[in-house]
DNA sequence: TTTGTGTTATGATATAAATCATTTATCTTT
DNA sequence: AAAGATAAATGATTTATATCATAACACAAA
């Protein structure tokens, strides 16, 4: 497997020439992380860029209650770190894989290399982080403007649309850590959950959820 | 007045030539803004590089009730719309002065060639997106755990700390805007300021804040 | 000066969500 | 298979915050 034949390739590294490949190529190591695994812990080093492959996985904090917070779910195609690389600190957030999950991991030495040599490519990084942190924003303010069950709708709908791609789905996450994603106590996400699945939205079997009314969990979505 | 001798200099321009800086500093414009003066419009094309040199501004999103929601406020060096010039879109958000305010306003093409051209300059803007990001991650990390007496505690402090640099200060927002920019009802803000008053935390006179007991405050910040 | 509009202020009440408590189910590890 | 841990579920209660209502005040416009 090389860069120059991976599906995501266009998604970043279109404007390289052979030699700026060849580089990327060889200061690549491509990682896998079962279920579970820390990838990263906050406080290390960001000495490489991410590039998940496969699978999906947590970028989270711990506050000094011990409390977890979820910032980002990250699937295949996202570059999990790039708007921590360029900063000179260490990782703000751990990482952690929610499934079996592969990374292509790059020396980022070699990055910042191609980067400042290639005028194209730093415009292209630009861009996407330019974009990656207008989500944020957009997901910022869109959180602040609803509550719970807007805010677990949504989740819901994240996963059907972006993540799964169909309406019947396994729940990568447990219900303690969806409240970590949205703000919310576990008991709050789990009531929410028993509440949508009594008014016919969704049906819960374990893990999996399966959407009955899409339009009507829209509806909750916009407005609530 | 030239982006040469400009104090803000070395924050961002320190790596240009001087053929670069001859090309930036004729495509700048200054702009001055009345206290209340909108200054872009969320929808509006992005076209210019902004870069605040006097006053304060914030960074404000409406929802679909028609409420303001506050991103940001930014101040004197900040680079107020640097995560969004990347991005090929139009304005996410809208932008208006708070106090009056200077905007030296540059030509976006001749930025990007000059980021395109000049490797060490785009590694420097790319250092200096990642930290403007990492401050809204960080912020909305500290947000998500704290409630109205933490949120407010802390954005007086900011006010103090990062902005007017000492303990009393023309408050530039009113008791709404606070509450916009923390998710906070105006009633309940103004109720907490008025109860930090007699706690003795604060003296206010109209729009005039005095941090009495900035101890106190701090561990309302960190613990509630 | 008057009129109007927005801001600050405070009380009373309603409500969403957190917290506390307990049970059952599910997954791990030995 | 048994034991222990973690997750899901649900009820009862408390608490923080929003909502509703009203009034005083400041400031701008006529």
């Amino acid at each position: 497997m090389s860069c120059r034949t991976c599906v995501y390739r266009q998604l970043l590294f279109g404007e390289l020439n052979d030699f700026e490949y060849r580089l990327v190529n060889d200061a690549r190591t491509e990682m896998l992380f079962k279920r579970g695994e820390l990838i990263k812990k906050e406080g290390e080093t960001v000495n490489s860029f991410l590039y998940l492959r496969k699978g999906l996985v947590k970028l989270y904090k711990t506050d000094h209650l011990g409390k977890d917070h979820i910032l980002s779910i990250n699937k295949p195609g996202d570059f999990v770190n790039l708007l921590a690389i360029f900063s000179d600190q260490n990782y703000q957030y751990s990482i952690t894989a929610l499934e079996d999950t592969l990374v292509c991991d790059v020396e980022l030495e070699v990055l910042k290399y191609v980067v400042s040599a290639n005028g194209k490519f730093s415009m292209r990084i630009l861009k996407k982080m330019s974009q990656i942190s207008e989500e944020i924003i957009e997901n910022r303010f869109e959180q602040s403007q609803k509550q719970v069950k807007g805010r677990i709708a949504q989740i819901l709908l994240f996963f059907a649309k972006n993540i799964y791609h169909k309406d019947e789905f396994p729940l990568p996450l447990t219900r303690r850590e969806v409240g970590e994603l949205l703000s919310i106590t576990t008991e709050n996400t789990i009531r929410t959950f028993s509440e949508f699945r009594k008014d016919g939205l969704i049906d819960i079997d374990g893990k999996v959820i399966h959407i009955l009314d899409k339009k009507r969990l829209e509806n909750i979505n916009v407005s609530g």
